[in-house]
DNA sequence: GGGGTGACGCGTC
DNA sequence: CGACGCGCCACCC
């Protein structure tokens, strides 16, 4: 699919405050799974990082990106901390903070260790 | 048009 | 845990 940057770029602005998206569940949104690297390298040339906030995309795991093109990978926590997530040790609980569509309401425990 | 590249994901060891 | 390896895809030379 071409253009696929301007999707992607779309998602990350519907994505509400204080939420965030996995690669992976970005590239499913948008069709196939296997998008997921191509996701972040779209997000990597991303022509407006303050416009389009890829600072809220971090991979399964929840761990920021180290090689953010934008001031670098601090700027990204910042900015996160900013929409009010709490940035454990470069990483988020994404229990609490991936962004669902349909929210299955999960048990919030302390799923951290 | 062909080939290299990566801000990924997942299974293995 | 951490380190590899492989598959996947769009983007940029």
């Amino acid at each position: 699919m071409l253009n696929l940057n301007i999707k992607v770029y779309k998602y990350l602005q519907s994505i509400p405050k204080g939420k965030v998206v996995t690669y992976g569940q970005i590239a499913e949104d948008l069709g196939n799974k296997n998008l997921s690297r191509a996701i972040g390298n779209i997000l990597h040339i991303n022509p407006d990082p303050i416009k389009y906030p890829c600072y809220k995309v971090v991979n399964n795991k929840g761990e920021l990106s180290k090689n953010f093109g934008n001031g670098g990978i601090n700027i990204q926590k910042e900015r996160l901390e900013k929409d009010g997530i709490i940035v454990n040790n470069y990483k988020v609980n994404l229990k609490i903070y991936q962004y669902k569509k349909s929210s299955g309401n999960y048990l919030i425990e302390n799923y951290f260790k």
